[in-house]
DNA sequence: ACCTTGAGTTCCCTCAGGGAACCCCAAAAG
DNA sequence: CTTTTGGGGTTCCCTGAGGGAACTCAAGGT
């Protein structure tokens, strides 16, 4: 679909999306998640495409968001997700967080998340990774970063190569525009 | 663009997408959020052609993610996040936080987030709304909900009308498949 | 030799996104 | 009163992505 580039923009929404920015992927990561691994169950269950499938299947693995890994001697696969992709996850999380509060009407939610450490149903929250009080979209100012200018070289490409960290500092420009 | 029909299936994930499922819903909330509220600069902003811009900015309204208020005497309008498109804006957070730690690359990321409670260079974090501690997507077991079996009725349609936390209870069905 | 199954390809059709030109309205300028 | 300006969209056409169904291919099973 992607008729815009996404990906160059200076902003980790944008470039995220170039990832996951059509509404297949977000569903498919959600399949692999919950254990739906195999092409024809996913396109079963999603009711998509064969090719579209097979197009985004190739996308996320390019970007190192799925991996696929055979589970027989015949030409047979299943696709898992990687450290990437799990964290992509987190943010389905939030997704279904607010489809769950706005959503879901008087049916409730379809699906429930219990969460291994304190045994109980609950539900994602955002909070400051620097004080641990709640950040939401009103408790912060958007400041220019390091990558302000333009898009990054040296892109980490399809690897899922560990994350860096880079030390904050003032740029040049804000949002584009 | 959405051939296939989200907001019927009974999962908030793929609701939330018929919401904001397609790639620029997600970038015009960002620019509301940060100031960039008419359509004009929305446009010279996003470079979004001025057809889509309309659609995608009618699709949000009437969803009751954004609203219109007049600024002139003149025929002027700027749009504006409600409170349902606030709760949006944090997972543009969770999004822009994964773009800057997998998609960044050296340039490091090009926003950051100072927290207004502790004055601090930030990021989110995703924690258990009920104990506290992190929750990720490891961190969860599903279960079906009451919503589970379909869609529901009774939709809170466009009105940004508070949402509704049902008491959680077993259901039928699992993950549509 | 034939059937089955997983995992895609190929082909065609329709409709959504991009681009550029055009239009409407109200205020301000002349 | 007429013209200009500028925000806020419409309209039209073209291309290309998504949907659907049929076809292919390789490896077993019987």
């Amino acid at each position: 679909m992607q008729r815009t580039n996404f990906a160059e923009m200076a902003c980790s929404i944008a470039r995220t999306l170039d990832v996951i920015g059509e509404p297949w992927s977000p569903l498919i990561l959600r399949d692999v998640w919950a254990g739906v691994r195999r092409f024809d169950q996913l396109q079963a269950d999603l009711g998509i495409s064969r090719k579209v499938l097979t197009e985004r299947l190739a996308h996320l693995i390019d970007h190192g968001v799925l991996e696929r890994r055979p589970y027989d001697r015949r030409p047979r696969h299943e696709y898992h997700l990687t450290a990437k992709g799990a964290e992509l996850v987190d943010l389905l999380m939030v997704m279904a967080g607010w489809g769950d509060r706005w959503l879901a009407g008087e049916a409730g939610p379809p699906v429930l998340y219990r969460h291994h450490a304190c045994g109980e149903i609950s539900a994602v929250e955002l909070r400051c990774a620097h004080c641990g009080a709640p950040m939401h979209a009103g408790d912060v100012d958007l400041l220019p970063g390091p990558g302000a200018t333009g898009p990054d070289k040296s892109a980490p490409g399809a690897g899922a190569a560990g994350p860096d960290e880079s030390a904050p500092g003032p740029g040049a420009a804000g949002l584009p525009g």
